[in-house]
DNA sequence: GTGGTCTAGACCACA
DNA sequence: GTGGTCTAGACCACA
């Protein structure tokens, strides 16, 4: 389930970051424990914590002494969050496909194809 | 000038990887020495090797005695070597977005625009 | 205790394949640590790392993060890899002698003569 | 050609040895030149070099100045020299068939195989 | 504790 | 010069 040469915890805030930019976790919604969520990823329970503490250090969660974890109500963090990650999926890809040799005609027809075959497994659009 | 997150020998193999694809770098031709690599790219000269070992076990370059290490003549190799990587890019791009919440118009459209961006920074189009 | 002559990673490498291929270590079964086969061994970590890695590209190992390293439970493979060095012992004995100028005759009978000095020497039959 | 693991100026010495103990080259006689076995076994004469310096360190040859390099008379060296050999391939296949967990008759019937396949191989006995 | 990566530095065989 | 191996020692993620 995770990529083998990126740190887990990382892969899990990534995770986590996405639930709360794309509204699937609502702003100052209740995170799973930390216990719940190593069983759901199948993973120690320390990796979760050290990702929960990242995702608070970088103040997208704060924890409530005895209450649990909890996604921040500040909606200009959230917006830069995503705008960071968007970026920063944009770039690598971006990146990535004119250092292998593509033009971008290419590289936008493949993403486009890509959709396509992705839509056709699940049948909608 | 590396992610910190993700083995830096790995990294470098991607690098050769886009030279070899690109053409950058043409078939049988001869890689930099491992210590003119550590340089140029200053890493110590072990992680250059691990590096280069890698490419070799995947097929990609060979190397000969004394002599230095060089690219695969197999274009066949090469050409799968390109379509794993551009898939896994395009894929990495496509899930990262979805499960940001971005719909494929949008996707599409980031993406020209940074191209848009990019080529303003150079004067190219 | 290692032969000068040829890498000590791979001479651990053999050791293994022994081990494993004999039975006196289990299919499933953990390998020592890195660390503490280091000792064992009276070499670096690292050369035992090495050691451990190319038995996993092998296939003959696995390992699990953070839980350490397992014999795999392929039988199949195991069967090969005995046949493989058995052959290669074989062969290497065979090619030598003959290039020795040894017939048949007297090669089978020194290996019966070493194996009588052997159990001599440990009282067995 | 040459095992990729062991210096092949270990290996060529080998082979000289062989020629010298098996009798197809004699007490006394001329070796190649440097440059001729270089170009017979498609290695750089530094190798060969190497490898009949070696070897007249051992006394299995000696140089005569502007000669050439010579097989040595000393009958009492060849012999030792082919047991040292031997007893080596011997002592190779032995420990390496017992590590794998093969018993003695098995080793021996798996030797008799062996020559029987190479006999059938070329016609003779 | 366990595997994995990296640096620094040394030495070797081969061309 | 060129790749390959090894030691010593440090640091990291994961369980």
């Amino acid at each position: 389930m995770f990529d083998e040469n990126t740190p887990i915890y990382l892969q899990i805030m990534d995770l986590i970051k996405q639930d709360v930019c794309s509204g699937r976790m609502s702003m100052g919604g209740k995170l799973p424990s930390v216990r719940d969520k190593a069983i759901e990823l199948q993973v120690n329970p320390n990796t979760v914590q050290h990702a929960y503490q990242e995702l608070e250090s970088e103040g997208i969660v704060f924890t409530q002494r005895g209450m649990g974890t909890f996604v921040t109500e500040d909606e200009g963090k959230i917006d830069s969050v995503r705008s960071e990650l968007a970026e920063r999926l944009v770039r690598q890809l971006a990146d990535g496909m004119t250092g292998l040799g593509f033009q971008r005609r290419q590289i936008l027809r493949l993403i486009e194809e890509y959709f396509k075959n992705a839509s056709d497994d699940v049948g909608g659009r």
